[in-house]
DNA sequence: ATTAGAAATGTAAGCCCTTACATTTTTTAC
DNA sequence: GTAAAAAATGTAAGGGCTTACATTTCTAAT
């Protein structure tokens, strides 16, 4: 049973492997006793055509490869559930692959290779933060690939107005009166990480107030790059420690907040906060964040990369939603209480 | 550049396609001059050996596919992530498939047709819950598979003991003299779901308690199958508009849990409430929970796939791990008060 | 009964690799 | 310089499928 080929069932068949081939891909011109027996037996043995050999023959795979550096993080599960859910209006099977990180310089080599070796008819990149050269590169191999949560000018992209976000967060502060903004970071140092820094930096300097290093944080911990609970506790608690401790609070990610207010529960503070996602849970908690459309964005990329694989020439389409600000309870200045 | 084959490079390298597979396979008996010289023209041509091709001409993918119904919830993540750090250490690459759980009788084909086209050298099943005869047609293909989440005597799996984690938060509400428990389930019909709801069941009866239906409810709004925060929330809701609202709670996932505190702090009430599995962000809300050791059962399922791999014979093992009562804050009597 | 045309099926080449085996080239030992 | 052994390279088959084209079989019109 374990692994029939098509010339196993031809032969108890009695019929040529062109034959099998075409009843077992429903392809019409097939005499319907015929299209029995060969079912028939087909059943029987256990076949069904080996995805490899079939990929070989055709051109096409009927995959989708979303691409992404780590799987298990909160934007990408949701980011996730979009794509998942667009792509089961289609005939595409869905693979993911999770290349590695490890800090170095060693994501692009992957990534190419992924395209070189033709995996799949079309791929998703998530927040895989190439640099320009390397994406331009890329395009030489001439596969349909949509970008989440990052751009450039050569591929679709789905994106975020990152800096709107940050923006809007320090202006709620700011237009409140307060000053002494903290900043909670994964990574300071990718592409991401340092772009927030500078939109933060930014609104502060345009607001005629000077920027204090001690305030721009990140956690000890960098497991998952940072995007956890536990680096976003570590981060608080420095904060907190620190001689002049902030008026308020922005996190670069939900999850990074819910650590965050852990920390200022325990060390009996409460100052405001604003995280930046708006994960699920977030809304439970009543956190305060920066929504980024992250199904939405996966929905819209798996149809935007659809699109392209019918018309390969058709020029690049950018979308770049606009975050929001939601106001929840982490943000309210009087100490809430439950009833 | 796009799809250049290894032909093209034999020719422009002038050597013959066998040398071009050796030294891009990194086979040794090649001259250093030689080697030079494909790789030289591989690199110009972007060339890499196409997957497909490959895994046909070879038996082998290189490929470990991990097979989950529904990819986006805290569960997944969490033992994903174990699947993934442990992978690292091998020379395979992760590839995750994700079958279509439309509530009907649909998974086992999709599951079936996966094994049929050979995706993979082996396979992880998280949670897909299939049958046992199911399971057993599934050996016939003999392809090394490990179950995750769940169990069946002709493969290795990795699972938890759910009767065992019901009974201890039963128990810790029981022993507390606390005798009106209500338990939030997700997908009150699904084999996991019945079976906790059974073991809920069992523990009122063993303590002589009477079962009060009413006290046993899901939430309205099944996507992700109940398991999200809204379905809890619902479900939190529906008890306390009970007429005799209960005394504590277990909730089968933390993350609907979280739903229930949210409705309790909206209802100005608060009564025990347990949940299940100690997602990360647990810890950080307080919540009290059985902790399921997702990571390790990620990892350790690995492990033991790549076991089964060398070794196709050795009888099936299977790891159960015991759960544990995990308590926090939510479970505390006393209303507890920020400092 | 013939035969043109349609329908069904078969043949064989090709998709891009790997690898056993054959052949050629280089090295070593005398 | 020669022969034998070792190293490097090449040839060709095969992995399991699709599909253009060729062939056979059936249908229907005469």
């Amino acid at each position: 049973m374990a692994g029939s080929t098509i010339y196993d069932i031809a032969k108890k068949a009695g019929v040529s492997i062109a034959t099998v081939s075409r009843v077992v891909n429903n392809n019409e011109g097939i005499a319907d006793k015929t299209r029995e027996k060969v079912l028939k037996v087909a059943d029987e043995l256990g076949y069904y055509p080996q995805a490899y050999a079939q990929g070989l023959a055709r051109k096409k795979k009927n995959i989708i490869m979303v691409v992404v550096p780590v799987l298990s993080n909160y934007f990408f599960m949701e980011v996730l559930a979009g794509i998942q859910d667009e792509i089961s209006n289609y005939n595409y099977d869905l693979n993911i692959f999770n290349v590695q990180s490890n800090g170095k310089d060693n994501m692009f080599p992957q990534v190419e290779n992924i395209i070189k070796r033709q995996w799949a008819d079309g791929y998703l990149f998530i927040s895989t933060h190439l640099r320009d050269t390397e994406l331009e590169q890329l395009q030489n191999y001439d596969m349909p690939i949509t970008l989440i949560d990052e751009s450039y000018p050569g591929m679709d992209s789905v994106s975020v107005d990152n800096d709107e976000g940050i923006e809007k967060a320090m202006h709620y502060f700011l237009d409140n009166g307060i000053t002494r903004i903290a900043i909670i970071s994964a990574m300071k140092t990718s592409k991401p990480g340092r772009q927030r820094i500078e939109g933060y930096k930014k609104a502060l300097n345009e607001a005629g107030v000077d920027v204090e290093e001690d305030l721009i944080v990140t956690g000890d911990s960098m497991y998952r790059d940072g995007f956890s609970e536990q680096n976003g506790y570590e981060a608080m608690i420095k904060l907190l420690e620190l001689p002049n401790p902030p008026e308020a609070c922005f996190c670069t990610s939900d999850i990074q907040a819910v650590g965050a207010m852990k920390a200022m529960e325990e060390k009996g503070v409460q100052i405001p906060i604003i995280g930046y996602d708006d994960i699920t849970i977030s809304n439970f908690i009543g956190l305060s964040t920066i929504r980024q459309p992250m199904y939405d964005m996966g929905a819209l990329a798996t149809k935007k990369l659809m699109k392209r694989m019918k018309n390969r020439e058709a020029k690049p389409e950018h979308k770049v939603f606009a975050p929001e600000l939601i106001l929840r309870s982490s943000t309210e200045t009087d100490v809430k209480e439950e009833a």
